[in-house]
DNA sequence: GTCCTAGTATGACAGCTGTCATAGAATCCG
DNA sequence: CGGATTCTATGACAGCTGTCATACTAGGAC
């Protein structure tokens, strides 16, 4: 999760990403987003000439191209291949930011959806896409790990669903137990829905 | 839902509450909450000495406690017990409001965990134990429909978990599809640890 | 050289925020 | 009646917000 090589623009998506994921999208400024990104803070009416809403949006659609990329690179680094150890590995990359990061940023597009769902159409939009965007290829996995096709968009819902209620819990809590209690107890129901072999 | 014979204490800690979970915490503006309580701004720095995050912190724990009510009173209502059927009810809830009251609105807990998580300690505090105050009767509420004790605590965190997670997609997507599939997907998985009969 | 464009730099604007100081009403006690 | 307590009213404060208008610099085209 470093970004310091790519053009101002770029860097100011991720940085507003960034902000978001930790204080919200109200309590972030659009100056504290160049000042971040060490990008300068006229070029934000350049770039972003829809404003903080465009911003917003593009951060929002960054982090959901994120998360869907990091389906297929969990996937393809799975031990043994089961859903039970996908969904282990994306709470994973959870717990282990915690851990070492501290609780202090959560899923920015939960922090959009939350702050402008009844504010901002086109950011609300935005997260909708973020979160379909996400469940695609997560249900492309499970029917790769010999889920029948019919499920896999059902369980790939009730995965993120689960997965970003133990995140909330975990910042509330300071605590990964929600985190590692949800794959504890969803893992065996995922492997169960596996009928044949890849 | 309906808070207007009390106090202009508690009205504006409903009316807090009622905010916050429509537009964030960081958008949510004291003179808002007087007005929305119809009480007087006057009151507000002698009510809550302690500024914003008093009234905030107050909100969330109001929440708390409301969300354990009410499963004590799905528990009762239930038309045959089975966890399965108060999973349901808790996501039956969610999908009531968002066909009649439209999807403007979600959990205020889960707002103040991502405005307030990393800027506000007592907050953060306050949503923790408004997320234990919700998960401790419905542990002891599976545990009257046959769930093993010692599982009763964590699948009582995969509900709220899936269910705040399924808030969030449904409030992004407008469209309560998320919360009918984790209802759907979950409830054999939960009906299938009972062991005993109550 | 000039011209054009991409990107940057500032400063100002109105609007809102939470908080505070202070004064005022209302209500009950004795 | 006086007096105390509880609650309300109002105006001001500094600080921050997103946005806009405007002027500027760099770098290449020709």
């Amino acid at each position: 999760m470093a970004g310091s090589e790519r053009g101002p623009r770029e860097r100011m998506v991720f940085s507003a990403a960034q902000l978001i994921r930790r204080d919200g999208v109200a309590a972030t400024g659009m100056r504290e987003v160049a000042a971040h990104a060490r990008a300068p803070r006229g070029s934000l009416q350049y770039y972003f000439p829809g404003g903080k809403e465009q911003l917003v949006n593009e951060a929002v659609g960054w982090a959901g191209r994120y998360a869907a990329d990091r389906v297929g690179r969990f996937l393809a680094g799975l031990a043994e291949p089961a859903p039970s150890g996908l969904f282990a590995a994306m709470v994973g990359q959870w717990t282990d930011e915690f851990q070492t990061q501290g609780f202090g940023s959560g899923c920015p597009v939960a922090a959009a959806t939350v702050d402008c769902a009844d504010s901002a159409e086109s950011t609300r939009a935005a997260a909708g896409a973020a979160f379909a965007c996400w469940n695609a290829p997560l249900a492309r996995a499970l029917a790769e790990l010999g889920v029948p096709e019919q499920r896999t968009g059902s369980l790939a819902t009730l995965m993120i669903s689960a997965l970003e209620g133990a995140i909330l819990i975990a910042r509330a809590e300071r605590d990964i137990r929600a985190l590692t209690t949800v794959a504890r107890e969803l893992g065996p129901l995922l492997d169960g829905c596996v009928t044949e072999r890849a």
